[in-house]
DNA sequence: TGACACATACCAACCGGTCGGTATGTAATA
DNA sequence: TATTACATACCGACCGGTTGGTATGTGTCA
């Protein structure tokens, strides 16, 4: 019952330009509707799978409002592409290991955080600009650009808590936190992979443990075993 | 001219099926040629991008050869995983690191060697596996099984390395030699999609380094430093 | 009243797949 | 050896449904 509510407030079809001030309800566009329904969709059957129609279906409007907002189903994926990184950063920003005030143990939070949303659907916990970037990266100049500052975006994140923890624990390293902030994004996006060849996140999870284990060792941790 | 005879040779129509024993060209069968050109094709477009059409052209064959070798497009992927999985066995069981006779040797000699060969186009150093598996997982039972299948053939072929190393040097560690040689795949599979979105190799290059030097602190090996 | 945010209706190109047919090879029979 | 019978490999025109995209209508709000 919770979940049928929770599906209504923003989903069903008719009155959707109710209220502009207001209390409830503040009214989702058309536009932000299809680019929620291109994250779930173009992550369960693919971009080039994913047809206009399934957008327009999955989002409860028609053609004409799809083309309205968006040049093409390319320029879609442009805006998806921005969308998510958008709503990855809002999500890591807020999530719970961003309290802690040690940059390392801040990294390692990152790493155990995104092991441990590996659950539910599959294509729930993967990766939009992954997904997207397979497929297009030499048939579309455009998505390809769009996911790859979407990623660096990311990785860029990632990099500052990275550099902040050299500083303290590994000044004369020889690696770069910029390389290694990519790394951890090549094991997430690897991992995504094994998560769909195996059907299931065990391999995934078992390898962001490996990148943990090898974090602790470049930071000269002791073998930490906690899982 | 040149260039048409050697097209000719086993392109154009009609002399098709001529000399079964004699000298020279074994004859390609319309087969092989539509699998060569899946290999080649996917990698570069993705599978649902890829057209029947598209296959048959750069196959020089028609629709007709491919209808009569393959029940369905699905079908044929299906074939291309199989036939990519005994091409990359064979080319790895004849890659110089081969003749090294430690193990742990041989597994760095894998690493270093999947690194360099990290050159050229780049759908002619990406997996065909992981693109197809990653827009096919969850639309194709059968696509997603016989890339599972083909990437699981591959790491345990390196797992046997692993575990051979591990019982000569780390004989009491408590990771499994299964579990990091789906690492090794993670990591690989994660470059391909960094390699795409960045357009270069780069990237995937330095993670492939981080991933070497993961294992050599695994087995307690110092920081080697050896581009 | 005009700009905006959609909905409806429609199209031409394209796609996977079918089908009738041909060329060549092969094995049995006479 | 010639004939028949059948199998394999391949051709390419064709089909119906789908696809990205367009043209036009309509209700709403400033």
């Amino acid at each position: 019952m919770p979940a049928k509510a929770t599906t209504r407030t923003r989903a069903a079809g008719k009155p959707s330009g109710r209220r502009t001030g207001q209390g409830a309800l503040p009214k989702i566009s058309a536009r932000e509707k299809l680019l929620d329904a291109a994250v779930h969709v173009v992550r369960q059957k693919g971009y080039a799978a994913t047809t206009v129609d399934d957008l327009c279906k999955e989002a409860g409007v028609t053609k004409g409002a799809f083309f309205h907002h968006f040049e093409s189903k390319e320029d879609l994926a442009v805006a998806a592409a921005a969308y998510w990184s958008d709503f990855t950063t809002e999500f890591f920003n807020s999530a719970p290991y961003q309290q802690l005030t040690d940059p390392l143990d801040r990294l390692l939070g990152y790493i155990d955080f995104r092991r441990e949303i590996l659950r539910g659907k599959i294509e729930d916990f993967t990766c939009l600009l992954g997904t997207m970037v397979q497929e297009a990266y030499e048939t579309s100049p455009k998505i390809r650009k769009a996911c790859d500052a979407s990623i660096s975006r990311h990785a860029a994140a990632v990099a500052e808590d990275i550099a902040a923890a050299k500083q303290l624990y590994a000044p004369d390293a020889t690696w770069s936190a910029q390389e290694l902030a990519l790394f951890t994004q090549v094991v997430m996006q690897g991992s995504f992979i094994l998560a769909k060849a195996k059907h299931g996140p065990k391999a995934a999870e078992a390898s962001i443990l490996h990148l943990k284990r090898y974090v602790e060792c470049l930071f000269n941790k002791k073998q930490g075993d906690e899982p």
